[in-house]
DNA sequence: GATGAATGAGCGTTCATTCAT
DNA sequence: AATGAATGAACGCTCATTCAT
């Protein structure tokens, strides 16, 4: 643990530093954490860090790429290829698919991620990073759902949807899953129709 | 200017500070807007702030309930009773509400509410009270779409997908307005029959 | 209660609200309580306290003189004329005094006096303020005193004693009462002698 | 003087600025001295003060020790070792001791000894571990003076009498020095029967 | 490259005092 | 005489960043 990052190359240290630091905005927020915090939680001086990152910002700009990384795998891993014959087969997989996100996705991960993205908004040159690195992997995460709909809107439609859906959970906005499964399953169908 | 809140009553000073303060957020940013901002844009000291309010969570709380009395409005504005005969043509009423809205609706307004909504995830306490104000307004809003759909959850997964796309548009993922068009009302119609 | 103050004269008003503000200053210290504090206690707007006294000084300075009275009627009810015909008896008698005083006396008066005082030390003008109503006040409880002991610094280097022990008990200095006691009956025998 | 402090370790430096804190606490008071006050007095920044204690209390508590570690050398380097072989003859000496403490005792020190302690009255976790300090001193301090009596309750009471003169002493309370020398003769003499 | 003490600008908050009504 | 909103100076404390070692 001590020496947890001695062994590491430069590269591998800063994605270390940068998941440390995705952590840690998760648990104190992106206002709260400081490069106190990260340089303890990484075993590090503060002043360490300012070699591996020239400013705090960079620092949360290296941890939003950490972020997106990490949804990108889970979407990968929870869409196999779909391989249906019919449609109503293929929107009843959907539909499981999506239920399952909805009730197993680490929605932390998406509030955490909209915070960084939000916050970025007053900031123009750190927005328009930010803005670059969120549309590389959200249109990959889409691509997935568009081999499924056969069109981009469909699915970019259907995973704001999502989105939104999972902001108003953690909102206190009652849903029954129920309900929603029932309605996906209906859009589903009419839209890959 | 000089005046502008001497005429006013408590309350109603209150409710002017907040919406100064909500355009200061909206300019600066949660994060970075201070009550030296405030004050000076209200024309008044920085201890006058806290004759009307307990701190600066206090402030953030008044301007948030402001921002959501403001898309009230707006969404009550836009929705004119339905009064349709047929399904058809209730769809492409909807549609075209959905469509204005989407064109029309202030995303900045949005992104606010989310800024500081998310901002709060990591003060139980800010988290709830602004959690307990969200949920009545959007209650309400929501409310306003059910008369349509008969169905509150129909009205609350349009109302994500709208969010969620605001919210894309907002961070440069393109979006064909008519393919949006075209979707929804597939999906209105689905999910009205 | 809420217009306790109105059938008051001036003066009264005046010791009024320095009795209360010594009640302030027990329970929440002298560096703590606030005009704002005062004003509430006494029922009465914040600007009414500066028609009464010119600043916060002169409200402590008045506080200071109603505990010092106070602390007089204390020690002047607790002394009654000695009448005594015997060394040995008059000796145990104001040793019983003392001991008496010694576990009943409201111990914070004494700490608040003190803490008045202290305070005052770096502000010339309110030290010898102070102290002259302190000496004022002294001379007349030593002076109960005077009359048993025929000697006016015994009385005083008792009293020193007494002080001192109060301070000593309010910061965990253990003390065996018993022993005390017996101390004092030796000290008071041979001091009248 | 711009460098005093660059050669000293940590632990000294912590040392010297509580001792720069304590001189500032007896120039202006517990109550109005600043921590840029003592960022000014120590040549550092004020923001380095908090590298070194975790905030003004801990200063207080620091300097509190400092002033209690100077009032036990004092003592400890007054009270010579006794060798008495007559009652008279002790008697004497420790008379000559009180007096010579009495009048060259640096009474300011008791004063915000005082001042410190009774401040804290109204912060149950500031004035526990002051109380613990000043136990913890007094004890040692007292512990000198009971190889003289043979007794810890004697020694106290003797020391307490102090205390309290020296209190006295400083609000104006007129004293007799050969008086006070006369009694105290005569306490020492009866108490070590 | 690594360190961590030092910096200093900045922020939220308090509160005695004033003054228009 | 009474009010209480307004003031503004001050304070404790934080923290990203720098730099000598």
């Amino acid at each position: 643990m001590a020496n947890t990052m001695k062994t590491l190359d430069k590269i591998e240290k800063k994605k270390y530093i940068a998941e440390k630091t995705l952590e840690l905005i998760s648990k104190k927020g992106l206002a709260n954490f400081t490069m106190e915090d990260v340089a303890v939680a990484c075993n590090v001086s503060k002043g360490s860090l300012y070699n591996y990152f020239k400013n705090k910002n960079a620092l949360i700009i290296a941890a939003f790429s950490a972020l997106m990384e990490k949804m990108l795998s889970f979407f990968e891993e929870k869409i196999s290829e779909p391989e249906s014959d019919s449609l109503e087969k293929s929107a009843e997989i959907y539909t499981q698919i999506y239920s399952e996100i909805l009730s197993s996705f680490p929605s932390g991960d998406l509030l955490r991620l909209l915070e960084i993205l939000l916050n970025s908004t007053h900031d123009p040159s750190m927005m328009q990073t930010l803005t670059k690195t969120f549309k590389e992997y959200y249109n990959k995460i889409l691509s997935n759902f568009e081999k499924i709909f056969k069109s981009k809107s469909s699915a970019l439609m259907l995973q704001a949807m999502f989105d939104g859906l999972v902001i108003y959970k953690a909102f206190g906005v009652e849903i029954s899953d129920e309900e929603i499964e029932e309605n996906v399953r209906k859009i589903v169908l009419c839209l890959a129709k």
